[in-house]
Order: structure tokens, then C-alpha cells, then sequence
DNA sequence: AGATTAGCTTGTGTTTTGCAAGTAAAATAA
DNA sequence: TTATTTTACTTGCAAAACACAAGCTAATCT
């Protein structure tokens, strides 16, 4: 029995699973800053609880935006990797950051990948998708 | 004294300012409901509690995304009406609703919004905005 | 075997939220 | 002119979410 939902307005659908202040975050770490590992999420500046990380990771697993693996290659570690689901976020967190470039006066963000954005959005995009589907 | 902020990510930027269950649905209600009113916003199906929704409203007036002004034609009641910085979040509500209709299978919008959106998204945001540029 | 690393879990106190009720100003009705 | 209604909130209190510190377990390293 799942709980009753708040409507079945998309907004309302797409806010239900990352309308907080950690879990588009952690995502942006995962998509944009090819973190991959727990400590990783964890050492990002804007300093997110070791409990609210743990539970915010099992929800985007949940949710199916983000898959959970042992590492291979140190099996005392996890791997995060976004799914079809998560990448298909990186439009909604483009036009936070092109939004957030425009009236943030502060927004520090590489040169480079301002170039890269602003020169082609979409294939961007594209690119990054790309790094998840080997 | 501004408090400190988390850091100076555009991400983090744009979800300090609406990254929350309520600051974007009441946008939504802006934007695409043709919603004005306090009491308007507070009748929306999601049901947001009246203290929230002040809470809401003055935030999202301090950040610039509305503005409020009394009702020349109702003197009791207050007119919100988007600003260019609310405006120029469409593009987020936008991405979480095509979202949304990909991966939400219950997400319920009218067929002619649909179309619309489908055959034009750029233009369809276009004349929105041209709604409030009078 | 003992120390270290990575990924959590568990208290505890603070902050935010939700719900119900109440208040104030302007408009409408009697 | 007074009473009632409408609109936009504010207040009080309980419940939930969050932040911070500490502790715990499994895998690896020495």
C-alpha cells in the first residue's frame, strides 16, 4: 500500500522525490562531479549529515534514480551510479544552473564549463550521458 | 548580516531559494493556473497549510519572484503576479514536468497542454511569459 | 592480529512543519 | 449604521525532519 499522494500534478510528482535540499545535490555530485562513493558525497561543501546522506541515497535508490553497487575492485566500498532516470534530471539541473547564472552574482563555476554549456546545451547533455552508458 | 551560505554552487544557489515541497507549486499556480490569490494558492489540491503558505509567499517576495501588491479593484485582497527572475524558472518547472510525464504514469494533464508543450515548448514558455509583459 | 578505511546507525537536541484556532482590515448586507 | 462575510494572515502546540556527535561493522592493509 503505497501512501496517498499530494496530487497528480507532475510538479508535484517530480517535488515529491527531489524537492528537498540534499537530493538534486547529491545528484549533481553523481552527474556533474563524477563522484561515485559515500565519503565522496560526503566531503562536498555544503557539508550534508553523515544520516541524512545515508537516507537520501537509499530514497534515489528507491526511486530508481540512482543504482547501488559493491566495488569490484574494493569490496569495502559502494558504487553510485545514475540510472536512464537520474540522467534524464540533467535538464532540471541545467536550468537551475543557467537560472542561478543569471541572478547569482556569487556562482562560482569553471570557465571551462561555462564555455561548454553555453557554446551547446544539448550536447553537453549528451556527453555526459555518454561517461554512464559504456 | 546575511547568514552564511552553504557554498556558491549554482545548484545550491537555486535550491536555497526554491528547493522545498511548496516554494515551486506555488509558482506552478502562478505561472501555469493563472492563480493571483492567497486564497487561490491555499485552495490547491495539494493542501498547503496557511502558515507555510505566508511563509512562502513573503520568501519568494524577499527573493524577487513575485511581487506583491493590494488589489486596486478589492482593496482586502493582495494581487501576486510573477517578476523576470519567477518567469525565469519556467524552465525549471518545465523540465520537471516533461519529467515527471515520462516516468509518472499516474501524472495527469490536460491533453491540450500536452500538445501544446509537445508541438513547441520554447514557444509555449514564450507565450506565457508574454502574459505578464503587459 | 591490530589498525585503518568506508559506510553506515544511533542517540539527543534543535528547527521546521502541519493542524486548528484566532485576529484584523476591507467589503457587503441588513 | 451596524452586523456579517471575505480575505489574508498570525499564533499555539504537537509531530516530523534535521544537525551534530559518537559508535558500530565489514573489508582491507600492515
Amino acid at each position: 500500500m503505497d501512501q496517498k499522494r499530494r496530487s497528480y500534478c507532475p510538479v508535484t510528482f517530480a517535488l515529491d522525490v527531489i524537492g528537498d535540499k540534499w537530493s538534486l545535490l547529491i545528484l549533481r555530485d553523481i552527474l556533474l562531479m563524477e563522484k561515485r562513493f559515500y565519503h565522496e558525497f560526503a566531503q562536498s561543501k555544503e557539508g550534508i549529515s553523515t544520516n541524512i546522506l545515508a537516507n537520501r541515497l537509499s530514497r534515489l535508490e528507491g526511486a530508481g534514480i540512482v543504482t547501488k553497487e559493491r566495488d569490484s575492485a574494493d569490496k569495502k566500498r559502494f558504487i553510485y551510479r545514475p540510472t536512464e532516470k537520474g540522467l534524464d534530471l540533467l535538464p532540471v539541473v541545467m536550468a537551475m544552473v543557467q537560472w542561478s547564472l543569471k541572478y547569482d552574482p556569487d556562482t562560482k563555476v569553471p570557465q571551462s564549463r561555462m564555455d561548454e554549456m553555453n557554446q551547446d546545451l544539448i550536447g553537453y547533455m549528451a556527453q555526459i550521458r555518454s561517461r554512464f552508458q559504456e
